[in-house]
Formats: C-alpha cells, structure tokens, sequence
DNA sequence: GGTGTCCGTTCGTGCTTCGTAAGAAGCAGG
DNA sequence: CCTGCTTCTTACGAAGCACGAACGGACACC
C-alpha cells in the first residue's frame, strides 16, 4: 500500500503515530529532524509526508518548501496552535492538510487517507464540469442536470456519460469502453450498448433520434462534439441583457 | 503564460492564493469587488477568472452571467459553503469549475491549471487530422467531411481514406492495401477495387474523373497530395503530358 | 422478509456492410 | 486492328452489427 514518511522529533508521538498508520496499511517511515526528513524522501520518496511543524534544526516551514521544491508529494502538517495565522503560513508553504496538536491518532490516519483520496484518486480524468448545449455535468458532485432539471441517472450511467462527455467527439469502442469506464478487460461488450440505450433514454430529447450519443456503425459511440462545446455560443443566452 | 484573475474580497485570501498562482507561472490581475472584477476583465483579457461567490456590491453570480455575456473565458467558482443550492447556482451561471471553502491554495492551483488544459487544447488540436482542400478527416473521432457536410463512410472505407490521405501521394498496389488496411496476407484483391469506387462515389465531386483518389496503371491506388487547396477546378488539369 | 432499483445477460429483428463473381470498358504493345 | 491484361461497374448472398425488449440475480432500503 502506501509510503508515508512521518517526520517528527518527539519519540513518543512518534512511536504512537507511527503505529497507528502502520496499523491502518501504511508503510512507515520515521525521521527525527529536518535534515532527516529530505534525505529519507529523496532516498524513498514517500506517497505522503505527515510533516511536524515544530522540529530542531531545520524548521517544518523548511522542510515543506524545500521538499515542494522538487516533488508534489502530499504533505499533512502538525501545527502546535489552531490559529488561523499558523494554518494560513502552513498551507502557504504548500501543505495540503494540516491538524492541531493535540490530535487523536484516529484522526490523523483519516486525514491522511483522505488527502490521498484527495490527490491519488482524482488526476486520471474527470473534475469540474462538463458541458454541452443545456446538459451540465458535475462531475465532482456527481451531479447532472438538463435546462436545471437534475437527471437520475445510476452510477454506471454517470460514469459513461462523464466520460463520453470528457472526451467529447472522439469515438469509443464499446471493448475500450468497457475498459475505461467499467474497468473491466474482458466482458460482454454488449452491455454497454445497454447503458448507452439506457442513458439516451433520461438524456436525448428525442432518444429515437440521438444527437448527443452517437453510434458510430462498426466502431462504438461518440459524444457529440458539434456546437456548442465549452462556454456559451451565441443562441441561448441573451435574454436578460437585451440592450439594443 | 496564462493570465488569471482573482476577484475575492478578502485581502489575507487573495494574498496568499494570488502568491501560488504568481508561483505557479501565472500572471495575476485582481478584482476587490465584482465591478472591478468586470472592468478588469474587459480591458486585460485574460484566459482564466478565479470568482469569489460572495463579494460585495455585486454578487459573485452576477459577475459570472454578465461575463458570459461576452466571452467564454472559463472560470472557477469560490463558494462558501458545499451547499447543493451554491453548486446548482455556480453551475447554472455558466461555472467551469468550483471549488469550496476552506481549500488548500494547492487544490485551487491544481483545479485552475485543469481548467485551463481542457478549455486551451480542445480535441481537434494534437488529434490526428487529416486534410486535402476542403476535405478533412479526423481520425480520433472518425468522423470526415467535405465542405462542412459529414459524410457516411463505413469503417471500410474510413480506413482506406485515412490511410491514403496519411501517405499522400504515395502509390499502393492493391495487395498491399489489402495487408496494411484489411490487415489479410490472403485475399482476393478485387475486394480493394470495389471500395475505391465506393469511396469515389461518396468523397469525388465526380466519380468518373477522380482527382483524390487516382488509379496507377499497373500498380494500384493513390491519394492526390497535389494542390488546389481553394476552388482551382478542374478546368485545365490536363495532367502533365499535353502532347497529341 | 419484502420491495424496488440497478445491472449484466440473452434473444429476435431489421438493416447495413462486406466480399465475391462476372461482364463491360479501358489501356498498351505488336 | 487485334490481343492480353488491367480496371471499372453492377449485382447479390451472407455475415455482421445495432437495437429493443425482457429476464433473473444482486444489492440496499424499508
């Protein structure tokens, strides 16, 4: 699973800390200083770094910047203080959580995990808000509406249709569909013609007559690229301003 | 680079997110007010608009629908609170992207940089398009039309197109395109003549003189490089050889 | 335990596409 | 002009493909 590297110069909290993720999965590695703490992430460059702010020799703040200056690993700060100034300096050195002491152990290994969630799960594809004509996506919230509407589209509708729509225009074979939405390398392929029937269905106006999702004879499907991709174009908007 | 302009009220927030995006290679215009936010976007342009929901005078929505008025410069939404009616609000407006409060400065880089990657190099871009005059097949989507109007090619016939247009110019003979197109060593290689005059039949202006898809005596097929890139006709092509 | 939703599969139907065959037309050389 | 070869054209049967409808299992919720 994942390498943390926990820097932090108390050995108490340290052996506590260290145990309790090693408990939850992780792979840990321990440094006592600063110093400590750049040679052991350049050495095993850690997945995630739970950084103390507080430490002899080189400072936390440091020790941050210095380990952004050449890698974007995550790092989960200790502050001493909940104040809003501590917590401004720490992020503004590039962490990307931090928690007060004193913490519980439990809360540490949450937080942990969910800024890995956070920055391991999400890069493939797939954030923001997708676009086309009145049909909004957010992928995020997992949520998609049609002229304000919310649709109710299930889960493995949502992915097809995000995923269609993050590539909007090129064409998909159903097998390479299977494959990047379902994750799946062998299967039937006829189930996403299935979905892709399904999802016309709540998405086209006139799903007889799709102008969204596209077969494409002998290949699979395509998202419709055509007008009105990204941004406004000129036909919908207007209304409320009209100055002429 | 890029320009990005930051309107939030806050001074500590705009100081500390304007720092990273300055970081980050961005150059960074700010707005304190949704007024601003407006007569700064009007006269320097720029390519992206971090927007604050809640600003003073006028509300953060409102700057977002009055900018997609005139332009499709993406933007990315600070709002308050992950509330679902904020969300739906931000998105209806014409929102690329949000982002709640708190967040990592980090996250807001990372979502600005996403934005921009999508919204910058849309699909037709890298993707392998091919031209000859007014004819253009993109291959990704596979999907090719001539003078704007799409034309219905079976997968057959894209095929030997695109892999003619990708070597322009250069003579084939019928077993070889049988190999590299069908993908056979066997074969009957009369199955390749009849789709060149399918294929005639649907991209030459007049099947019976091609000028795109040429027949060499002897040898095979050929994809005309040649030039009449606007409306040279055909009046005087006469080849080369005008001796009687 | 019952109910409803979601999901993956299967089957039948109608249409599209493909490869081949066979005759007509075109080109080159003697 | 004739001959042999190549290319064009047309037609047709077979296979492939997309679609729609319906079924049974899995799961979560009540």
């Amino acid at each position: 699973m994942a390498r943390v590297l926990l820097v932090e110069d108390d050995p108490t909290v340290a052996d506590v800390v260290g145990r309790y993720l090693s408990h939850a999965g992780f792979e840990v590695d321990r440094a006592g200083d600063g110093h400590a703490a750049l040679a052991l992430a350049a050495e095993c460059s850690p997945d995630l770094v739970v950084l103390d702010l507080m430490l002899p020799g080189l400072d936390g703040r440091q020790v941050c910047r210095r380990l952004r200056e050449r890698s974007a690993v995550p790092i989960v700060m200790l502050t001493a203080l909940g104040e809003e100034a501590d917590r401004v300096a720490g992020l503004e050195t590039g962490a990307d959580d931090y928690i007060t002491k004193p913490f519980s152990p439990r809360e540490l290994v949450l937080r942990v995990q969910s800024v890995l969630r956070r920055t391991l799960a999400p890069p493939p594809a797939g954030r923001g808000v997708l676009r086309a004509g009145s049909l909004v996506v957010d992928v995020a919230a997992r949520v998609a509406t049609r002229d304000g509407e919310s649709l109710a589209l299930t889960v493995r509708e949502f992915d097809l249709l995000a995923f269609l729509m993050a590539h909007p225009g090129e064409a998909f074979s159903r097998v390479t569909l299977l494959e990047r939405v379902w994750g799946w390398t062998y299967g039937d392929a006829s189930t996403v013609t299935v979905h892709i029937r399904r999802l016309r269905e709540k998405v086209e106006a006139d799903p007889t007559t799709p102008v969204l999702l596209l077969t494409v004879w002998g290949i699979g499907y395509r998202f419709e690229a055509g007008v009105s991709a990204s941004g406004v174009t000129a036909s919908g908007v207007s209304a409320s301003g009209e100055r002429s």
